[in-house]
RNA sequence: GCUCGGGUGGUGGAAUAGGUAGACACGCAGGACUUAAAAUCCUGUGGGCAGAAAUGUCCGUACGGGUUCGAUUCCCGUCCCGAGCACCA
């Protein structure tokens, strides 16, 4: 009988989702397991062939997980809130709601045939009002809490107001904007308005004037994580700083614990590297200056990590938006200092990017004095010092800091070395590491001495305090847009005002166009009679990472309509145990999640601190472009072998018209009209194209649609060649190439049921070496799924299934196991081929611990021979060795027995697959 | 510039508590079945040298050193590729 793939899979996929085979509930006598995959934003192209590979290697895993008799949670829905659709629709007036709903519906299809175990019961979409309402609900949590330093934690505002009216602010320690200290009774003196902005800025989520990424042509501002090299992520505008006040995450108040709990999760080392890099913990000492501006003297303070370079400190440097600069500028520098802004905020991030090294300042006329040396040192405006960092101003050690050295020698400011020994004629000495001099009572320390040494001056002094900076900064929650989640916020006489929980959600308001108002004023402002309870509603939205944040939890509890997970089943599902998706949410997502459980968990909704326990990340899949060679100037194209011999331009062909590299000739001259009477110079009858790796895209015609590869070779085989192609974590490109050999694995092992055109299976018992087969396998297969090495397991399958060619063995008792053990892969195949074997429940619904876990063996033998000491061989056991072939192949190792010496042998254990112990 | 990965046949890739390098697959070549094709099956396939052949032998995991009886694996240096960050004081 033949395996029509085609009927099987369709059949199978309705019997699963007509019997919702894999809806799962809470059930608190299993243990459970929770595999989640990143989910998808549903793009108008559909899915590409690169899309399903991290979804395939978590449903292998949550189908595995089930046969061990887990409880597995397996959900999908989609991140549905996103510019692609609004800017289509901003084009053809389509809202964005429909095409939405239209590439969910193209997405589902896609799914669908790939024989996913999701259950789509606990579907959630961002966009969906009964969705974002709990989006909308985290945000007025946020806005209702403050971060205590002193607790460690978010604690209620309400709280934060009593302890104001009791004592002011003097003994409250908080994560916040400005520090104003005030008493009980000034604030109780405080009007509405003012009480409302001082709580401003102590709120999680709270409204701040800021310096954001303004992108112009999207017209809106953006999270650092959102602009890759001076340009927007999302269609690669240009970006520049611009001063507005807008909602922010005070996401900065957890850079410690963000940092810290890394560490108990199993993430990879280059993804945790990545995360700790964007947080960027600093150690030092804040200290202070004085300045002079000639008529009035301040204290600034300023942020190092070298404190032990501070007798070298030859000038101090502002950043351009810093507020010291108005004070501190003179009149007659004052020009001069505004014409050196006018350029500095003119410019782009990338412009600024550009020119990293090009050396711009000015000089305020202002002074500061050095705290050490008394002496006094000029103070400079310079690009190179970053307003969001530390307090935005430096002192400079040119002699130590590569930047400080270059402004030195461009402004011809003096330099003093304070290493002994250190040359900087070039270059400036950065390595922290040497004698020091010419430092006061530091002299003669080293670096790693004199650091601790000098803050520890420093403080007795009172001029400053140790202190740990994070360039992680508050996330920039709104966006000038009209496709997001709107903010739950009114503003009362101008006050920014919650509205009641109740009162959500606060549904999108329908609007003309999505465009900005000729005002400038967001899409939502088109919005007619939008207003609660008369007054004004925020008309910015939501940025894309909101409704993405906490997904996770509402998949625990999709329908509950009084909170976004309930009790019951956040304390059974508790946190996802494996994650997969790709490394671009790195700095994004990533941590804006691990953000939000954190917050959730600080007021006791959740009852982890980490959302996310296992993630792996699966490579980018690229496209493997064909080239065919026009003879320029006529139409006749030249195979690739013969190429050189003519003058030739390479034209990108559908690989969909290419197999092996081979044109087909026939497809390729109806692809195109110009084609239709082409000419071909063939080499061996054949006409072969060259290629290349690039991105998967339309315009290099090398997209490869899924769907194309269910028609022709099915779901399993598609399932199978996604996770040979190699190591899950590493990009690879697109290559059909290889699909016919798992293909025929498949084929191979439909027909080891059969004889002739008859299910045929033997019922007699297995022989030793038959056994051994499957044992081998099952070890295999366990210890490569727990690893995801995948690729290897399906190389496993293929080895075992040509063995059992060989022995010629269709024995039950060994081929129920292997159906077993092969379904995560290919449920399929495996579904019909159980029934055929007269099972009447689906192979998915049931575990079956005993075929996976109890089939190891150990084969020991008793083995006299001649050496000292202890060893392991390891050695490739694709058969049995016996006790003599193991003698012979150490024997044939003279120079290993002779660094053995005389001795003997006393045990050989062989473990199948794996490694040969010699026990002497 | 800094931080992580990674360099193995014609191709994708196996093998790292050091132990027969190239599993498995693709491709290619030859053969069987067939009127033919598809499908299927069998054989060979890192390179050099010797041999009619079985086979023997040397060289081979980016390059150069080192440790070791033994190194793709560990250490040092060099080159190349990929990813991330990038004036973070």
């Amino acid at each position: 009988m033949e395996y029509n793939f085609l009927e099987i899979e369709k059949r199978w996929q309705k019997y699963w989702s007509d019997n919702e085979v894999y809806k799962v509930e809470v059930d608190n006598s299993r243990p459970k397991y929770y595999v989640l995959d990143m989910f998808p934003y549903p793009s108008g192209a559909g899915l590409h062939v690169g899309h399903p590979l991290g979804y395939i290697a978590s449903d292998i895993y949550s189908r595995y997980k089930r046969l061990r008799g887990y409880n597995v949670l397996h959900p999908m829905g989609y991140d549905a809130f996103g510019l692609p659709a609004e800017q289509y629709a901003i084009q053809t007036g389509q809202h964005p709601a429909k095409t939405t709903d239209k590439n969910i519906k193209r997405y589902r299809e896609q799914l669908d045939r790939i024989g996913f175990s999701y259950d789509w019961s606990r579907e959630v979409r961002t966009c969906d009002p009964e969705y974002y309402k709990w989006t909308q609900w985290a945000f007025l949590e946020m806005f209702a809490h403050w971060y205590n330093r002193k607790t460690g934690k978010a604690e209620k505002i309400s709280d934060l107001i009593s302890v104001f009216e009791k004592e002011g602010n003097i003994n409250v320690n908080a994560e916040c904007g400005e520090e104003n200290s005030f008493t009980a009774d000034s604030w109780n003196a405080f009007t509405d308005r003012e009480k409302a902005a001082v709580l401003m800025n102590y709120r999680i989520a709270y409204l701040g004037e800021t310096s954001v990424n303004w992108c112009a042509a999207l017209g809106t501002v953006l999270a650092n994580d959102e602009v890759k090299e001076g340009l927007s992520v999302r269609g690669g505008h240009p970006v520049e700083q611009k001063k507005m006040r807008q909602w922010q995450l005070r996401v900065s108040a957890y850079s410690e614990r963000l940092l810290n709990d890394l560490d108990n999760l199993e993430w990879t080392d280059s993804l945790k590297d990545m995360q700790r890099n964007w947080i960027g913990r600093s150690q030092g000492a804040e200290m202070v200056f004085k300045v002079s501006n000639g008529l009035k003297e301040y204290d600034m303070e300023i942020f190092t990590t070298r404190a032990d370079t501070v007798f070298g400190v030859t000038f101090m440097v502002l950043a351009p938006e810093s507020e010291w600069v108005e004070k501190l500028t003179t009149l007659e520098q004052k020009a001069a200092v505004e014409e050196y802004l006018n350029y500095a905020k003119k410019k782009t991030e990338r412009e600024r990017m550009a020119e990293t090294r090009k050396v711009t300042g000015v000089f305020t006329g202002s002074y500061a004095t050095n705290p050490f040396t008394e002496e006094k040192i000029p103070v400079w405006i310079s690009e190179y010092v970053l307003a969001g960092y530390g307090t935005g101003a430096i002192m400079a050690v040119p002699a130590h800091d590569s930047r400080d050295y270059s402004f030195a020698k461009h402004f011809n400011l003096p330099v003093i070395p304070l290493i002994e020994g250190c040359d900087i004629s070039q270059e400036s000495f950065d390595a922290k590491e040497g004698i020091m001099c010419n430092s006061g009572f530091l002299s003669g320390m080293t670096v790693k001495q004199a650091i601790p040494a000098a803050i520890e001056e420093v403080e007795k002094r009172g001029i400053g305090r140790r202190k740990v900076n994070y360039r992680l900064r508050d996330a920039i929650f709104s966006r000038q847009r009209y496709w997001g989640e709107p903010f739950p916020i009114y503003y009362k006489e101008g006050i920014a005002t919650p509205m009641d929980m109740e009162k959500l959600p606060l549904r999108l308001p329908e609007v003309d166009k999505f465009l900005p108002t000729e005002s400038g004023e967001p899409p939502l402002a088109r919005a007619e009679n939008w207003t609660f309870e008369g007054y004004p509603i925020e008309k910015s939205t939501m940025p894309g990472f909101a409704g993405s944040s906490a997904y996770y939890l509402r998949y625990m509890d999709p329908h509950n309509s009084g909170a976004l997970v309930g009790k019951e089943a956040d304390e059974y599902w508790r946190s996802v145990d494996l994650y997969i998706g790709g490394t671009e949410h790195a700095t994004g997502h990533l941590i804006y999640s691990r953000f939000w459980n954190k917050f959730l968990f600080d007021i006791g909704y959740v009852c982890e601190q980490e959302p996310f326990k296992k993630l792996i990340n699966q490579g980018m899949i690229q496209g493997r472009s064909n080239f065919v060679y026009r003879v320029k100037g006529t139409n006749t194209f030249v195979s690739y072998g013969l190429k050189d011999k003519y003058d030739t331009t390479e034209i990108h062909v559908d690989v969909n018209k290419v197999s092996n590299d081979r044109l087909d000739i026939a497809a390729f001259k109806e692809w195109m009209p110009e084609y239709a009477n082409a000419e071909f110079i063939l080499e061996d009858g054949e006409y072969i194209c060259g290629w290349a790796v690039e991105k998967m895209s339309k315009s290099m015609f090398n997209v490869v649609n899924p769907d194309m590869i269910c028609e022709n070779y099915g779901a399993d085989t598609l399932r199978m060649y996604e996770m040979f192609l190699g190591p899950l974590e590493q990009s690879k490109p697109w290559d059909t190439n290889g699909i016919d050999g798992v293909h025929r694995f498949l084929k191979r092992f439909w027909r080891l049921f059969f004889n002739r055109d008859s299910f045929c299976v033997s019922l007699e018992s297995a022989s030793a070496k038959e056994q051994k087969i499957l044992h081998k396998l099952i070890k295999k297969i366990g210890d490569d799924i727990e690893s995801f090495s995948f690729n290897t397991s399906i190389s496993a399958f293929m080895i075992a299934v040509n063995e059992l060619y060989e022995v010629g063995c269709n024995k039950k008792e060994i081929l129920e196991p292997m159906l077993v053990l092969l379904s995560p892969f290919a449920p399929h195949i495996t579904e019909e081929l159980w029934s055929l074997l007269g099972h009447n429940e689906s192979i998915s619904k049931a575990s079956f611990p005993q075929y996976i876990e109890s089939y190891t063996v150990e084969d020991t033998f008793e083995y006299p021979v001649s050496f000292n000491g202890k060893m392991r061989f390891k050695v490739a056991l694709s058969r049995s060795l016996s006790a003599k072939e193991i003698e012979e192949y150490i024997i044939n190792q003279p120079d290993t027995v002779k660094y053995l010496g005389e001795s003997k042998i006393k045990k050989v254990i062989i473990v199948p697959g794996k490694i040969i112990n010699i026990v002497c």
